[in-house]
DNA sequence: GCGTATTCAGAAATCGATTGCAAGTTTTAT
DNA sequence: ATAAAACTTGCAATCGATTTCTGAATACGC
């Protein structure tokens, strides 16, 4: 492999001017640009990412630190911000915590260890003191969704609230007096209260009854237990808002085994808009949460605030209601 | 951060012998060892990962390159080889080639730059002189499952010959005269057209009429839309063998726009085993490949063939069936 | 023409490890 | 007791960049 070494060598310069040269940085003689620049070309010379890395103590990697990648929502969201990194040049170190504390604290070690530029947090158990930690390793991060965190990094999130509201409102219709669950994420996960928040404000508006939460883990085999478990003694219930795609599906499907039928007796509506539920049977209304803008935002942001040191931001996402045959 | 220096000065020893002890390699006096060891704890000592590719070039990653994230198989996937890959002290370089040539070499390239231990190929745009280009540097390889080619590296893959006969034959049954058609990944894509070998085996033997491949791409959209396009005149057919589940749940979907019943009119069975198969509606019936275990297989393959230097091996997993709804 | 400001470019240290070579020390064999 | 073999350990080079400091060369003002 050709080296820096190589490069000056050849140019009859030092390895000092031809760094320079190639990082655009400090000044350089216009001929000395024009002959370094040559010779890089001519040698198909490539920084080794590595050294690089050694020595300015920063990679060109992002870490990605997700619960779990069954869930569509998950694998859909880490495609669209490997997307958003490619495109300005930085690679993804994906970090799957399987919602375990000790996972989670093995990837934040590692991350530090590999120098990546920044950190995309979704995770129930990272603590603020964690993303203090990162920022005292130089770690820029910004907080996904579904945490539980007041904290000054940056972060983007869906209106949850509003999007739980929406939800609601459309499995209740003009409808009076129905009878309705919400389907939720673990217990004390941030959106999902959110979630429910504006759910229950639909509710009250609306002059239905508020059957409770049914607990499940995002999966939808969490889903299909819950309702099933719910539903099974014969309790009449005329709507259930989910709070993802993946619980409603199996919702669907717990409601199909106990002769419910959907949305005749029971209308369901999903969160996430996930390609599931597009094709469904019957087919998924859900909330939409712009999955390709919000990666763009994210890796945006990573970047506004590491490399030109601004302060963090929040941002906020309007959901959007996706109706279709289940509602 | 404690360096090797640290430790280094305070244990009174030079850098050299610190290295070879953390590392277990070569020679050090009984009291030595105890003594840095007992510093390296005090002071929690962690050697850099950067610095430490640098000098070894060779990093703990390994790279995983697959065509996307959508497909519920890969993203399955990727999950359990992160766990088997982290169970061994490696990490994971996700490479999301999209099916696009350029994004495969760009991946390529970055995991040479990052100097990965091995790479996971799964890409119908990686050829033979990509592979051999890895090991020029330096780099081990496996190729999993839906890739076409024929090369001297190591190799994981599903009997899909058998896996396809076996689906067939559960569409198939006892009947006699089934018109069959088989929902296809991208032409050229050797796994499909394995699965599509064993599906005219059992097509044959058990006197049954083939209608032909349809072509998607492994998405449940291009699923439903091959599917809604062929069924749309009114052929009549009694199966379908498809060669994924997400496409055999567009297909099903289809099938229901169309007025066509499952498994009444028309039979489907899938191919993966994706939790989205377990839980719709009707459940999919489907051919599992253990992800888990050929996980564990895959990662302990390259440690053995780059670690320990022994030649490559190809490993042949058993597919098995899993009736349900939709036979 | 001379002092000063500005450019340009190199030497050398640094990032934090690993490792070949050689020297010094201890064991073993005879 | 002594030569040879076997251990321990340190020096210094290396991996491949970046960056600070400094000196030389050039430009500029008056």
């Amino acid at each position: 492999m050709t080296t820096l070494k190589d490069i000056a060598r050849l140019a009859g310069v030092s390895t000092a001017t031809v760094s320079r040269i190639i990082n655009g940085k400090g000044e350089a003689g216009l001929d000395t640009i024009r002959k370094v620049n040559k010779i890089v070309a001519e040698m198909g010379y490539k920084p080794n990412t590595v050294a690089k890395t050694l020595s300015r103590r920063e990679s060109s990697l992002i870490a990605l630190l997700i619960p779990n990648l069954n869930n569509p929502f998950f694998s859909e969201l880490v495609g669209e911000i490997e997307r958003a990194a490619n495109q300005h040049g930085f690679q993804i170190y994906l970090c799957n915590s399987e919602d375990d504390r000790e996972k989670v604290e093995y990837y934040l070690e590692t991350m530090a260890d590999n120098y990546v530029m920044g950190a995309i947090i979704n995770s129930l158990f990272v603590t603020v003191e964690d993303l203090r930690w990162l920022e005292s390793r130089g770690i820029s991060t910004i907080t996904i969704d579904r945490t539980q965190l007041a904290h000054p990094y940056s972060a983007v999130a869906v209106d949850h609230v509003h999007g739980g509201y929406i939800a609601a409102k459309e499995v209740i219709g003009e409808r009076h007096h129905q009878r309705l669950v919400f389907l939720s994420g673990p217990a004390n996960e941030k959106s999902s209260e959110d979630r429910y928040a504006g759910y229950l404000k639909a509710v009250k508006e609306a002059d239905a009854v508020n059957l409770g939460q049914l607990f499940g883990n995002f999966d939808i085999t969490s889903g299909y237990q819950a309702c099933y478990d719910f539903l099974q003694d014969g309790t009449i219930i005329d709507g259930i808002v989910s709070s993802n795609d993946a619980m409603a599906l199996g919702a669907i499907r717990a409601c199909q085994d106990l002769q419910r039928q959907v949305p005749k007796d029971i209308r369901i509506i999903g969160y996430d808009n996930t390609s599931y539920g597009a094709y469904s049977i019957p087919r998924l209304s859900t909330i939409n949460q712009f999955k390709k803008k919000s990666s763009d935002i994210i890796i945006e942001e990573l970047i506004r605030v590491h490399q030109h040191n601004q302060k963090a931001k929040k941002y906020q996402m309007e959901p959007e209601l996706i109706t279709r045959e289940t509602t």
